[in-house]
DNA sequence: CCGTATTTTCAGCCTCGTTTCAGCTTGGTT
DNA sequence: AACCAAGCTGAAACGAGGCTGAAAATACGG
């Protein structure tokens, strides 16, 4: 984990660089603005912590200025206590925490912690197989030459029991009972309509059909 | 944006809940910690406002249960002024966010929106997609184009979860639980209502309907 | 308390996903 | 090769779900 400091009080900055160490950061440190927007451009922060009252350019240009190129390295603020349009101000500028000094040092790692673990956590809900990629948040598939098919609700259903069960012989009764919450009349061809439909879009050697038996949907390409 | 307010000091509630609400939030509140835990167990907020002193069960276990059944709402704690110790708890049992009591309301809000904003990386105030802008305090929307519409609550309440929520898929019930406090009148066709109303100002193409699904907004335009 | 803005309801219309169906093709069996 | 069952396919019918304009109900500011 790699943290940039900026903060101007030297002696500050001397236990606070070495408390962070002691708890696993490398520390670089930027005494003021300049040096600090550099830095932070460079784009290869975990965390930044930034003190608002900096020589040569303010803190909340900096941060507005990292902002506005889109770098979205999580950053507390340091402020005065009590000093809460200070704050809003810098909620506003995009900061993700802030802490008013003084402070004890636990606080500072227990929101460090706390921000990091935050921007950990990401989503997934992507079905993939081969080439053919389903988005099951929207529903889409996309394959590997780029093109790509918004599904219907039924479509998607079946696709997605076909690619949780690759190279596995599947009866139409048995997909019938996974597409739809209770069995139909067992006297339709829904399935065997919405085979063609999704064998048009991901290719038609891609479900074979054993007759008698059911389908199977090939795992490798 | 559907908001828990978990507190028990009437008189704070009251004020609280109408500046929540002035502000769009769906504000549902709980006074005890048996009825936050089982408020926030339905997983249905957006954000949650905890205070720690609670009678019945303190807040502290209340939030370190949601946890524990991966419940990650975020959370921001009410505490009193200076105890940071408290903090520190908090954040360990897996808090957001605090806020020292007293505080302004403008500063939880603050807060609110920036938590909410989190993902998004973006700097509080305004929530911009693409070519649209809204100012979430004056509750304007503003294309690149330069025309801006005043929007009425109804509206931005929608508009804002869209903007938090591009291209998911957003169910009509989903909305309705987010947009609505407690209430869940199961027919009416608001939320179709509103969707056109939106529509006409932030484009027709941009909410894509999903037959069945829901609604979706595109986040490229 | 009135006038205005906003929210909600409602009914008719339209759209499109689903299902059906009839005719055709394929493959296995004798 | 002839036959038949199983599967394929295009088009059409159906109907739930979505759209819309206006009116009715409700909230709000003065």
């Amino acid at each position: 984990m790699r943290l940039l400091l900026v903060e101007d009080d030297t002696t500050l900055v001397r236990t606070l660089k070495k408390d962070l160490q002691k708890a696993g950061y490398a520390v670089d440190v930027a005494d003021n603005g300049i040096d600090a927007q550099y830095l932070g451009d460079e784009n290869i922060y975990d965390i930044i912590v930034l003190d608002l009252g900096l020589p040569q350019r303010s803190g909340l240009d900096v941060l507005k200025n990292w902002r506005t190129s889109a770098n979205t390295t999580p950053v507390i603020v340091l402020t005065a206590r009590d000093a809460w349009h200070e704050r809003v101000d810098g909620f506003k500028a995009g900061a993700d925490d802030y802490l008013g000094k003084p402070f004890h040092i636990e606080e500072l790692l227990a929101r460090i912690s706390a921000l990091l673990h935050r921007s950990r956590q990401k989503a997934g809900g992507l079905l993939q197989l081969d080439d053919l990629t389903l988005d099951e948040e929207r529903q889409i598939l996309t394959k590997a030459d780029g093109s790509s098919y918004v599904l219907t609700g039924t479509e998607f259903r079946l696709l997605r029991y076909f690619l949780l069960h690759p190279d596995h012989i599947l009866s139409k009764s048995t997909l019938m009972e996974h597409v739809y919450e209770f069995d139909a009349d067992k006297d339709s061809n829904v399935i065997e309509v919405y085979v063609k439909r999704l064998r048009e879009k991901v290719g038609k050697e891609r479900i074979v059909t054993r007759r008698g038996q059911g389908y199977l949907f090939k795992g490798t390409a």
